[in-house]
DNA sequence: TCGCACCTTGACGTCAACGTCAGACAAGGC
DNA sequence: GCCTTGTCTGACGTTGACGTCAAGGTGCGA
């Protein structure tokens, strides 16, 4: 092991924070709930974050302000989202029955199918608004006159 | 005035709360910031909302849940559509003078754009989202076998 | 090995958007 | 007039999502 001891391609906290658009303190406290846990540690016990995590915090991000979830609904959709990489992971293992993994599978399924019709029904009301304020837009410029 | 004092088509709070999904308290908050003054008062000082009122609340229960704006935000938005309103009904008054009247118009017309923008904005993000969503969603069944 | 920037874990502070409670007044049927 | 139910105005409490310190450890170039 003559390479450097800390891999390429991670990051400390600040520039993770800073990459992500977020404050450190959001970083800790994602991490605090689970929803976050940075992929190493050096030694010394500091946090080190890949670009995996730093999506992550992207998705945390856009669930937030997109769908306007709260940090535990998104601990929920992450969880089964790790649920589902993880049985991915292990899909030609023969350790994990069968039925049990299609159980995890299609309870996946649900959520995410949930999830579909929440973002559909958000961006029907986001259309119909859209049109109110056009309605809107053009009342105020037949107004303006001309 | 032989009729009831009360004018029918008001209610109280407590009936104004439950019909448009809130809760008394919200109701008296929106008027505490300026976002929702109740139409009416009794003689006793209780508050009558009207039909307006009411879609007054819808209006901003919309603006939080779909755009994500805070009260302070929604009262700017909410004070541009009474601006327009008021030039809308004073429109064939002299009172109003035509260059200040117009630039109220234009006014209006710039932060209503501006909020076709960021919902326009909101749309496009939710529809990467939700394509996002499918492809995964794909990928799953996929695993599911068949 | 020193220095300094970066990081650690508590622990308390903050801000928006209400929730909740107390004590008193209003409305309307009997 | 009385009683019940609804509502009033403060005023303090709560919750989520962090912000902001304090007191100390870590990493690393000079």
């Amino acid at each position: 092991m003559d390479a450097k001891s800390v891999d390429p391609g991670l990051c400390g906290i600040g520039e993770a924070a800073s990459r992500a658009g977020v404050s450190e303190r959001a970083l800790r406290y994602y991490q605090e709930l689970g929803l976050l846990t940075p992929c190493a540690r050096t030694p010394g016990g500091m946090r080190r974050y890949s670009e995996a995590d730093l999506a992550r915090v992207a998705r945390i991000r856009e669930l937030q302000s997109l769908l306007g979830l709260n940090l535990d609904e998104i601990a929920v959709v992450l969880r089964s989202d790790d649920r589902m990489s993880e049985i991915k992971a292990a899909f030609h293992d023969t350790g994990t029955g069968a039925d049990e993994r299609s159980a995890l599978v299609s309870e996946s399924l649900e959520l995410q199918e949930h999830l579909v019709q929440v973002v559909r029904a958000k961006k029907s009301a986001l259309e119909d608004f859209l049109s109110d304020l056009e309605a809107r837009i053009a009342r105020i410029k037949e107004l303006a006159g001309k």
